[in-house]
RNA sequence: GUGAGUGUAGCUCAGUUGGCAGAGCACCGGAUUGUGGCUCCGGUGGUCGAGGGUUCAAGUCCCUUCACUCACCCCA
């Protein structure tokens, strides 16, 4: 076969796509209950918006995106969505709501694209869910959003550990940011090469250095360079997180990779995942609404990896009851035309309901009934049309009765039941 | 982008010093004229990832290449 899936691209099928929707499902029943409402956005937008809000020297803008020429005049370059937050972000500028009514919630849902070499947990087109919050300042607003997060893992009745952070602002920043410069220009001989590479493009990002993590774990902490507003903030914060009872732990090393993020940032993890194991992160970014053209409006949000919680959610366990299974079978065309309609019957109880190969033999639909583990058979031969009756056939017990076809529907709504 | 491991039937895999490509599962049929699962019997199914080389002979040895997996990196 020549013609094959794009690498580190997959096709969900069946219990695989049913595990998405499953994940997506109870995410969607959350935000109702938050009261948080839907946004739908483009995959495609202006290369430069990522250039401006996710950052230049993120990796995922220097090296990751799916870019095209677009066929205009202009010769417009657009990339394929690498992550959802500046197209929200833009949107909601778009719309005049930074002015009109900045306080505003948003989910949105669907694939983000990162050409990156693919390995577990990680695919170039991948599912995320995320919120997004604006105008909202107080640290009330952080701690909702990691109750939330906590809300969805027990939902899920899964393992998460939620890891959290103070990245400071304008005012605390640069100072953390002049420090860990010295420090790494003082350890210069012992970093490894990426350390090299990364004390120039994003010095932050030495914290994630896991190549020699004492020297990450010596480095200068952002917590110990904050302002008294930001750690008012975080402390705020760490109390209620506390006071709903809410676990978490605070590690000074996580550092997000994108330019925007301010304050609060958070990784959440699930440890039965290999080495991609965040499944949620997220975090604090007043300032990007500003950056993007926008009023001077404050903002904060999260993404959920769906196909990691998935994962996770398959090494876990296997989810949820379906509606009993009925297979009906017919012998001969005018049992066929009877079938048909009651299988629309049936499936109004509700059942799940499938009409087999009516081409087949009883032994073959039978065999195919077992197969996709149908609860009951419904048998509807010559003879059982002349009497205007059907075989009704319990697969688990193999016990069989016939019973007439208008009491059917009955019968198999009262045998459920039980 | 870097490294390691793996590519043989739809799936999981075996294949000896180079010597006729196999098993289990799945699928189809039969044993049972209209009754599934268990059992027994039979059958379909192969570019041995691809290309080249060595050899009388290559799934097996050599070179190249591609894909997959995991890890680095990065992140959801």
């Amino acid at each position: 076969m020549e013609l094959t899936r794009l690498r580190g691209f997959q096709d969900l099928i069946g219990p695989q796509a049913q595990t998405l929707a499953y994940v997506e499902q109870r995410a969607r029943a959350l935000m109702e209950r938050y009261a948080i409402g839907e946004i739908r956005i483009p995959l495609l937008e202006r290369i430069e918006l990522y250039q401006r809000s996710t950052g230049e020297t993120s990796d995922i803008v220097s090296k990751q995106m799916y870019t095209f020429t677009d066929r205009d005049e202009a010769g417009s370059v657009l990339a394929l969505r690498p992550e959802g937050t500046p197209g929200v972000v833009r949107a909601y500028i778009e719309a005049g709501l930074d002015r009109s009514d900045p306080e505003q919630r948003f989910f949105y849902s669907g694939p983000m694209f990162r050409r990156e070499r693919p390995q577990k947990g990680r695919y170039r087109q991948f599912y995320q869910f995320g919120v997004e919050v604006f105008g909202r300042a107080d640290p009330a607003c952080d701690a909702e959003l990691l109750i939330m997060i906590d809300d969805l893992r027990r939902d899920l009745g899964l393992d998460f550990q939620i890891e959290l952070n103070s990245l400071g602002d304008a005012t605390c920043r640069p100072a953390f940011r002049a420090a860990l410069l010295e420090y790494g220009r003082q350890h210069w001989d012992e970093l490894c090469r990426d350390c090299h590479d990364r004390l120039e493009r994003n010095p932050l990002r030495l914290l994630d250095c896991k190549i020699d993590v004492r020297l990450a774990e010596q480095a200068p902490k952002s917590l110990d360079y904050l302002c008294p507003e930001c750690r008012r903030h975080f402390e705020t914060l760490c109390d209620l997180l506390k006071a709903a009872g809410v676990q978490f732990v605070i590690n000074p090393r996580i550092v997000r990779g994108l330019d925007y993020y301010m304050r609060t940032t958070f990784e959440v993890t699930s440890s039965n995942l290999g080495s991609q194991n965040a499944v949620v992160a997220g975090g604090r970014y007043d300032g990007l609404v500003e950056v993007l053209g926008g009023a001077s409006v404050a903002g904060i949000g999260f993404a959920i990896g769906v196909e990691r919680v998935a994962l996770a959610l398959h090494a876990a366990r296997a989810p949820r009851a379906q509606l009993p299974r009925v297979a009906l079978i017919a012998l001969g065309d005018p049992a066929v035309r009877k079938a048909t309609e009651l299988a629309r019957a049936l499936r109004g109880l509700p059942l799940q309901v499938e009409l087999l190969s009516t081409q087949r033999s009883l032994k073959a639909q039978l065999k195919r009934a077992d197969k996709i583990g149908a609860n009951y058979a419904v048998i509807i031969g010559p003879d059982e049309l002349a009497r205007a009756a059907a075989q009704l056939r319990d697969l688990g017990a193999s016990s069989q009765r016939e019973v007439s076809l208008d009491r059917l529907a009955s019968e198999l709504a009262g045998g459920l039941a039980h």
